[in-house]
DNA sequence: GTTTTTGCAAATGATTTGCATGGAT
DNA sequence: ATCCATGCAAATCATTTGCAAAAAC
């Protein structure tokens, strides 16, 4: 089977674009591939630092930034301002708390035929789809 | 018909609240309640300015924070981590270009039935949905 | 009259930029 | 050998905070 990993589907765009492949880039798209759920910038800063010393901030944040150009990373804002990198690029949803701004993945798949095709009928090329639910969090509710 | 707008749901809320109702806070309901598009804090500033002069920049963001708590106004993260302030409480969805960052409403309607249920199930109380479909607008498709 | 809200100016915190050095091709 | 990417430190930007003065209750 080929295992496209984040790390071989960067490398091939890198190289394709004419851009260096980098241990520092590899590094980010390896911890990033490897977190299954939403990472700050912060925290890809630090879990790279353990696998490989002196990688700085602007290229982390550089790197996330390709990754994101390239599609193989969504940038997720989060109520609050804060914003989480996300390497699921299956379509799935948010639950976002409204009053302390928990995050959860919910998989329930909707029907976003119609909505790709109003997209389109808006002259948009749709490529992802997310969704946030906004409400309280069953901690919050309780309050 | 009773004509529920910002402004007055917003003083009731204070009073019940035992806040106070400031000219301030009613001129930037006024304002977002106006605005039928999504505001930067720096416009509703803006434009509150022309209405009555000397309103500040903290009491912009404090206002619209309460709002936000108050379910009065929502606050949309885009794309670059820019944030607007929507008062269109109506379930609509948003186009968000990956390359421009250009915003665009869609009004088509999906079921979210199911994702409610969801959201349920997962012990959250949903309150609103909102939809981002990422993509190409119809100039950077072109590029 | 008391307590909350305001405005100002300064602090904060995340993200970006300029520039010289180091590294990938 | 060339040109791109990195690291560092400083700049930037939106947003928040502390505190004295002003306004709402």
């Amino acid at each position: 089977m080929a295992t496209t990993t984040i790390e071989t589907a960067l490398s091939a765009a890198l190289r394709e674009r004419g851009q260096r492949v980098t241990p520092q880039r590899l590094g980010v798209a390896r911890i990033i591939g490897r977190a299954d759920r939403h990472v700050t910038a912060e925290q890809v800063f630090d879990e790279v630092g353990e696998l490989m010393p002196g990688v700085s901030l602007p290229t982390v944040y550089a790197t996330l930034e390709l990754l994101r150009e390239l599609g193989l990373v969504e940038r997720v804002p989060t109520e609050g301002g804060a914003v989480v990198y996300d390497a699921r690029m299956d379509d799935h949803h948010h639950l976002v708390c409204r009053r302390c701004g928990a995050i959860a993945d919910v998989e329930t798949d909707i029907g976003t035929a119609e909505l790709m095709d109003a997209a389109r009928a808006a002259g948009f090329t749709p490529l992802t789809t997310q969704v946030v639910v906004r409400g309280l969090c069953a901690d919050c509710a309780r309050a």
